[in-house]
DNA sequence: TCATTAACACGGG
DNA sequence: CCCGTGTTAATGA
């Protein structure tokens, strides 16, 4: 069984064997490229992800033409969004989409649900995987109400450069923009005064963060 | 005051 | 030529 070993692989210890079982038997195993988008807007969620290369960007959307990144998924971690909407039957609030190459294991959510009851340690990853979700959600909205964009221009810069594991930024002015629900105008003119601070270095689609 | 919009120039692929 | 970038002028919140 593939996925058992890649389970065995990236979570030893962590899940009883009979669970593991029974992940290896309805597991979907996918592989997505940046831009692939994962879980869409208004979509009716029936399937769990777990993460286990790459990386995922949340994007709220703001129904017209605005987006704003939430936070980014990495390896082990899960949707809160999903969670929380296998419990009530509800669709999705938000868009998910590759940030870098990877694989999501897809789990139904029924089964997610039948092992919520059975496996302690699949409660304890869910609950814990909750928690973390709820962080960095929290961390986002300080971001939003205690910083300036320059102050969010930052972070966003950090968290990128963490994820591609590197201090390299390939993006353009005008996909940050995007992401943060600006103007490419302002980061641009932002990107050039972190720049003129030593904060970074600017060339044609790469930002070096020093 | 600061963001947004439109417009333009420049340079690299 | 098209795209990414840097900048400015006008407008609006």
């Amino acid at each position: 069984m593939q996925i058992k070993e890649i389970l065995e692989n990236y979570y030893p210890e962590q899940f009883e064997p009979g669970l593991v079982d029974e992940i290896g038997d309805v597991a979907q195993l996918k592989h997505f490229q940046p831009q692939d988008i994962l879980i869409d807007m208004g979509e009716t969620v029936t399937v769990m992800p777990i993460l286990l290369d790459g990386a995922i960007k949340i994007m709220r959307d703001d129904y017209g033409e605005g987006e704003l990144l939430l936070y980014f998924l990495e390896k082990g971690d899960t949707c809160a969004m999903t969670m929380a909407c296998c419990l009530g039957d509800k669709q999705s609030n938000i868009r998910a989409i590759g940030e870098t190459e990877g694989r999501v294991l897809m789990i139904p959510v029924q089964k997610m649900e039948d092992w919520l009851a059975k496996y302690p340690s699949w409660r304890k990853y869910v609950f814990d995987s909750y928690n973390n979700r709820m962080d960095e959600m929290l961390e986002a909205i300080d971001n939003l109400a205690f910083n300036d964009m320059s102050g969010r221009l930052k972070n966003y810069l950090l968290n990128v450069a963490t994820i591609n594991k590197g201090n390299a930024v390939h993006k353009t002015h005008l996909e940050i923009a995007n992401e943060l629900n600006s103007s490419r105008v302002v980061i641009s003119r932002l990107l050039k005064s972190l720049e003129k601070e030593g904060f970074l270095v600017l060339n044609r689609n790469v930002i070096t963060i020093q």
